[in-house]
Parts: structure tokens; C-alpha cells; sequence
DNA sequence: CTTATAAATAGAAATGATTTCTATTTATAA
DNA sequence: TTATAAATAGAAATCATTTCTATTTATAAG
């Protein structure tokens, strides 16, 4: 808890009961969650809790580097907890129970020096989705 | 153009006017397009044409392998002609002008073997989104 | 412990991409 | 030529997400 509230106060963002409380709810549950979902499960213990308001704190705890955003299937914002957020690397979300986990290996290198010198083009970013079952649901 | 008039009679899709303009612009335009801009440039030749109807066209046309569909940064809905409908493969796409190129490889065998082992899990799928800058924008 | 201030929030409202609906038109095969 | 299911236009609905504004709150300084 403490790194992510150190995070907070790096990116000059309040320490609030909605913003500890969304942190609490990911840490908890290491698995991948929209608004509409965070929003359902913290109104449970914060009966005033605005929609908005989950939407925007999601926001900033993404571009302060504790959670990671990735769209879902139906194309709706879905968002995750990020244990590693200064190493480049990707992640692999259950299909079944939505768990996420870190996935610290990247080859991408070799797609980069195929494409540079097939197309003659300059590579500036790749994202990666991959999918499956975990242990668990397998 | 035969080819993907061959794709539409293989899956059942008449060949209508509109269905043919959309093939056409695609096949003229190697670039990611969006619904509104698909109707933008084929209103110029067919104005009675419905938004509704490009949006549907574009999904009937991915499903029958003839584009493919991706999401850009603002989350909408994109699409492009696909070359390579039946081999494995990715696609590169120009920051600058949305140029589209195929990408005859994939390294991902490593990560799956890398998920797997480390994990315990099953990896299904992947998806790869490349960007960059083609060889005439770089 | 106050107080001042900018930041955070709730709730209502707006936005806008995408989808649904329905009456009409059209491609296609017999 | 005709019958039929498929395709379409245009209007309307949907709904995830964002914007707006008045009120509340975290925080730092005195
Ligand atoms: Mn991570
Ligand atoms: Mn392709
Ligand atoms: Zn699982
Ligand atoms: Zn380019």
C-alpha cells in the first residue's frame, strides 16, 4: 500500500478515502476491472460515490503508473493492477476468472529489425494482448 | 477485386453497389479508415448512402476476411484491407498517414513457451498492434 | 489548532460513436 | 418475369464516457 500511496504524492495527487479505497480494491482483487465494476464493488462501503468520479480516478492512477488500462473485447475500458511499472514488459489476462499477470519477456527486438529492413520503416511501438487460461481455469 | 467478390458469394453477402464501393475505396486507399471516413469519401458517388449501412458493411467485410479490425488510440473503431487473409501474421501502421503493411512474422512462439513454463498457464491468443512511421512519413 | 486554498467530488446533464428498428428497395435464383 | 430473402435509408435509441458546476475536503502554512 505504502509504494502506491508514495505514487500518489509523486504525481501531486491527493490521498483520499475514493482513491486509497480504489488502490485497496485492486490489491485485493488481482484481476481486471472496469469502471462500472469498481464503481458496483466500493459502493458497498461508500454508499456517496459518484460514477464520475471512479471513471477519474482510474484515469489518474493509470498516468501515475499503478494501474494499466487495456480495452476488453466489447471495447470498453478495463483496468488492471501493474506490480512492474518501470521495466518494459506485457501482461496475459485469464479468459475465464479475468486474472492478470506479468509477462516480464518481450522478443519483440526481431519484429523491429524485420520491419526496418523489409519495409525500410522506423518501428516507435508495439502492444502486445495475449490471452488464455491461467493455472487455475486451465 | 475478383478475389473479394469470390469472398462475398462464400459467405453468403450479395454483391450490392455499396458492397463494391467499400472493396474499392480499400483497395485504392491502403490505409486504416473509420466508418465516418468511409462514408465521407463514398458519399461523394452515392449520396443516398446510410451511416448505418457503412458501419454494417465494414463489420460484414471483416468477417468475411476481406479487412481487418482495429482499435486506434481514441478507442474507435478502424479498419483496412487485409492481403494475407490465411497465413499467421501482424500489420504496421504509419503514425503519420495510416498507411497499412503486412508483417510476414511472428516471434511470439518464445513468449508462449516463456508463459507456460513460467506460469503454468494456457495462452490462446495474441495481439500485436505495431506502430511507427512508414519509409516516405520517417 | 485555525485558516486559506487548490484539488476532489457528487450528481445532473451532455456527448457522440455505435446499434437497433422499420418501411422500402434490390439482388438473385427459379 | 416473378418470388423471396437480403440489403438499405433514415430515424431513433442506446449507453459508455465525458463535461459541467456547486459543494466538500485534503493539505500546508500560520
Ligand atoms: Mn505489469
Ligand atoms: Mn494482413
Ligand atoms: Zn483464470
Ligand atoms: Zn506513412
Amino acid at each position: 500500500m505504502e509504494p502506491y500511496l508514495r505514487a500518489l504524492k509523486n504525481n501531486r495527487l491527493k490521498i483520499t478515502p475514493r482513491r486509497k479505497a480504489v488502490i485497496n480494491l485492486f490489491v485485493n482483487y488481482r484481476m481486471r476491472m472496469g469502471p462500472y465494476d469498481v464503481y458496483g464493488k466500493l459502493k458497498k462501503k461508500l454508499p456517496i460515490l459518484g460514477l464520475p468520479t471512479v471513471y477519474r480516478i482510474l484515469d489518474e492512477l493509470t498516468k501515475a503508473g499503478i494501474l494499466i488500462q487495456s480495452l476488453s473485447e466489447d471495447r470498453q475500458l478495463r483496468y488492471a493492477l501493474c506490480t512492474l511499472p518501470d521495466a518494459h514488459h506485457h501482461h496475459f489476462t485469464c479468459r475465464k476468472c479475468s486474472k492478470i499477470e506479468e509477462v516480464e519477456f518481450c522478443n519483440f527486438k526481431g519484429v523491429t529489425r524485420f520491419i526496418e529492413k523489409k519495409l525500410n520503416a522506423k518501428v516507435e511501438a508495439h502492444q502486445l494482448q495475449i490471452e488464455g487460461l491461467c493455472s487455475e481455469c486451465k
